[in-house]
DNA sequence: TTGACATGAAACCAAATGGTTTTATATAAT
DNA sequence: ATTATATAAAACCATTTGGTTTCATGTCAA
């Protein structure tokens, strides 16, 4: 595959098997075999998709036994977030622009101003 | 380029010099010549990287006078933003949970609700 | 210990990607 | 009318991508 350069997660995420397998592993890890048996391709090309998504730090995979269980990280998506809130300027709506404060606002120090209806107790 | 099918959005942005044009157009529409004068290759190339995202309809060309001048079109994003909407459950902070919430909001009656952290998950 | 299972690694391949140069055409300016 | 500008379109090219098949290795189970 690639010679040199790693992957980002730009380039991961482009691939639509790519983004099956990572939804896979949204819901459990999962070894290699078992991620295979989802798909219609063999086994040594999704090997190279989960390479692909471990470059990117999307995936990481340990060794189980004879197993290599993969695992979902999804914190390079930030990455993507951060990207894609540049554009939220660029709509209309409003909740982008309370999104963009959410996004600016550190972990703690989170304030929520609530509109008129009062609210208590939501199931 | 691609013979059959139309490029989708993630393939759009996977490209940084796409990626690097998106960012120029935001800032106004632009035509062709003026935009290649950013990057150190050919127009044609740019010409190109322009047919692939306007494919991906995140930007649209109109001829005025012998200038072909480009517009962004954010909208096709709102597909991406959905796409990483699902993964902010995997993250745990609660910021995350709260933009979840206002992701599923109506464009009123916004109800944000605090909640207790959860799930640590074993490692 | 002998298989069966799970993976790794390599060689190979067609098509897509990201670029180039060349040629042609439409519009603007002098 | 001529020339310069702006783009379009085509042919070409090297590398990457996304897949395959084949072979080797490590591990579990009987």
């Amino acid at each position: 595959m690639s010679a040199a350069e790693k992957h980002d997660v730009f380039q991961a995420i482009a691939d639509p098997t790519r983004r099956k397998v990572l939804q896979l592993l949204a819901e459990g890890d999962l070894p290699i075999s078992e991620i295979t048996s989802h798909f219609s391709m063999s086994r040594t090309a999704i090997a190279k998709h989960l390479h692909i998504l471990s470059e990117a730090e999307l995936v990481s995979g340990r060794k189980v036994g004879r197993e290599k269980r993969f695992r979902l990280q999804p914190e390079p998506l930030a990455e993507l977030k951060q990207w894609l809130s540049f554009y939220d300027q660029f709509w209309d709506n409003k909740l982008s622009i309370l999104k963009h404060v959410i996004e600016n606002s550190g972990e703690n120090g989170l304030k929520v101003i609530e509109k008129e209806k009062d609210t208590d107790e939501p199931s």
